[in-house]
DNA sequence: CATAACTGCCACACAGAAGTAGCACTTATG
DNA sequence: CATAAGTGCTACTTCTGTGTGGCAGTTATG
């Protein structure tokens, strides 16, 4: 592929990522005159509308996927692995800021979606077990809590290691006076 | 108004507000049709989709000030107040769980929100100058994490005062063990 | 039960977005 | 710099949703 066409395809996805996320019925036309590209050129990429979603869909599924890898769940301390990912995720909410409850049905994506929501609550039941993490919480409750504590963490205007921070020590600690 | 037609305006309203909430872009004949009416009884209720998204966001917009009027939030003291106020918000989420942020532009809706945020904002002011949260945390952080968690704990499947237990207790404490 | 209110259904014009086609033009790359 | 890759533009069809009109039929309410 050849270098501009690459920006271009880059641009569109990125784009793309931004505007459905502010809303979720932005046009293919709006996306790519955002994007700074014809209509037309998007359609050279993508057969459809829903090929696009995908493929911004699975840029940030791999960019998470990234992130797991790389916050060593299983072979790091708890509180370590724990920031890595918290400031991982929350660079990729701002670069991939996609609602992912949207992409319902897709097959291979629920898959590989499931696979990593798998591994965060083994990670989580570790911290559990280690003494991180109360037991006295219903199941679910911490890694929902976690996801959303991502959603606010990134939409929070500093920068990701300190936005981490505050993250991690509302999860662990709330914010009610001692 | 006749009984019947009160009823299928309900119906309209609180089904409109579950499907646009899964999805934005429901189009008035497919709520019509869950809602069991025929899609010209919305058109005679409503001139067009823009009014009946800002009847369904003025239902829930008014439920939300019962639940801050009933919270009494300057008379009472804070933990009885913080737990009305939450568990009147479940409920509300729960029967009008329709995305706040989608009704940008109408100013006089844009109006009371701002207003019950300034409220619940003095109400998290207060609760901090008499020792019940942190004082160390940056501004704005403490209202748009309990607006966050109220997200979680409604949709968690759990009568609304236990779900508001667990919300205060994660707020205040978060999930960290001892 | 008579009446007014309300509804369902068929039909229509209109707007916007999806998707497709071809051609002239620009630009990265060997 | 020659060439193949990539792009922009105009135009077209198709589809779906919005909004409106009219009319026959049903139902709540005095």
């Amino acid at each position: 592929m050849r270098a501009d066409a690459a920006r271009n395809l880059e641009a569109v996805l990125t784009t793309g990522a931004r505007m459905l996320a502010d809303d979720p019925s932005s046009s293919i036309g709006a996306i790519a005159a955002e994007a700074g590209v014809d209509r037309r050129t998007v359609y050279r990429r993508f057969a459809s509308r829903e090929e696009l979603l995908a493929a911004i869909y699975d840029s940030r599924l791999a960019a998470v996927e990234d992130v797991v890898r790389a916050a060593r769940f299983t072979e790091t301390t708890v509180p370590v692995a724990l920031h890595r990912y918290v400031e991982g995720i929350i660079e990729v909410n701002r670069r991939w800021p996609v609602e992912l409850t949207r992409m319902r049905a897709e097959p291979s994506i629920q898959d590989r979606r499931s696979r990593l929501s798998t591994e965060v609550d083994a990670f989580l039941q570790r911290a559990t077990h280690e003494g991180f993490l109360r037991e006295d919480i219903p199941a679910g409750w911490a890694s929902r809590l976690l996801i959303q504590l991502l959603h606010l963490a990134s939409k929070e205007d500093m920068e990701a290691p300190r936005a981490a921070d505050l993250l991690v020590e509302t999860f662990l600690d709330g914010i009610g006076a001692r």
